[in-house]
DNA sequence: ACGGTTGTTAGGCC
DNA sequence: AGGCCTAACAACCG
């Protein structure tokens, strides 16, 4: 996660002030010293001593760094004596438990501790008869996968969202949680780079490499966009 | 100018 | 209890 690494220099650092329409308690934050930032997919952490906050962006959540965004509310605030943080429609909870406790780094896409064979573990223990596109954006299961990532993916192994998860080989299931793992790595790279857009072979498109049609179809339980190359792709059916 | 959306949680209902 | 569904978010982009 890139703002991981924007907030680094506040790693250590004691809180001056915090703000925010947020509904949490800021006097859990102000003179606390945030001991860690850390990320479980599309989670942010802050940590303190004794607990942490969790800041998740949503659909439409931004952020800034030292420079407060004119004209807008931010969710949260946080200033510190060499810069501050401010969070724009960012949803805000303090976490008690034990960091380890509720959260499985192994299922984590940017994680070190990333690891394909738990993952793969985990799809032979659910339903097969759901379609691919919907496991790949649960966050219980691809931890930082989105719906992009899920588009590119799909097509780049050539697999028809609407698939069903028993119908996959499993030679092919592997693929596809490689691919999500080398694309996550790549979209993180693509975007620090600013080259993330271009780099896309189907999402958004009305054609996909090959020059055939790219449809716009609304697939799956959470009936997100899905691009999908008729041509290229295959659809796994029982 | 306006409609759609890079996502997840919380809460309600059955 | 637990699974399923949906609202909420109120900003940005094209």
């Amino acid at each position: 996660m890139i703002l991981k690494e924007e907030v680094s220099t506040f790693k250590g650092k004691k809180i001056l002030k915090a703000g925010g329409y947020g509904e949490i308690d800021h006097s859990r934050l102000v003179n606390h010293v945030v001991k860690d930032f850390k990320t479980w997919g599309k989670h942010f952490l802050v940590c303190f001593n004794k607990y942490t906050l969790r800041i998740h962006f949503g659909l439409f959540g931004s952020y800034a760094i030292n420079e407060k965004r004119k004209g807008r509310n931010p969710s949260l605030s946080l200033q510190f004596n060499n810069g501050s943080l401010f969070c724009y429609i960012a949803h805000t909870k303090f976490i008690e438990e034990k960091l380890e406790d509720i959260y499985d780094w192994s299922l984590d896409m940017l994680s070190p501790k990333w690891n394909p064979a738990k993952v793969k573990s985990l799809l032979k223990k659910m339903p097969g008869d759901q379609q691919i596109g919907d496991v790949l954006l649960n966050p219980d299961i691809f931890s930082g996968v989105g719906n992009i990532i899920r588009n590119e993916v799909l097509y780049r192994c050539r697999v028809h969202p609407e698939s069903l998860l028993e119908a996959i080989p499993a030679k092919k299931v592997t693929e596809i949680i490689q691919q999500t793992h080398i694309y996550s790595l790549d979209f993180l790279k693509w975007k620090k780079q600013d080259e993330l857009k271009k780099r896309w072979e189907v999402y958004g498109k009305r054609t996909c490499p090959k020059g055939h049609t790219v449809t716009k179809q609304y697939t799956g339980k959470t009936k997100r966009r899905s691009f999908i190359c008729e041509t290229c792709v295959k659809e796994y059916m029982t």
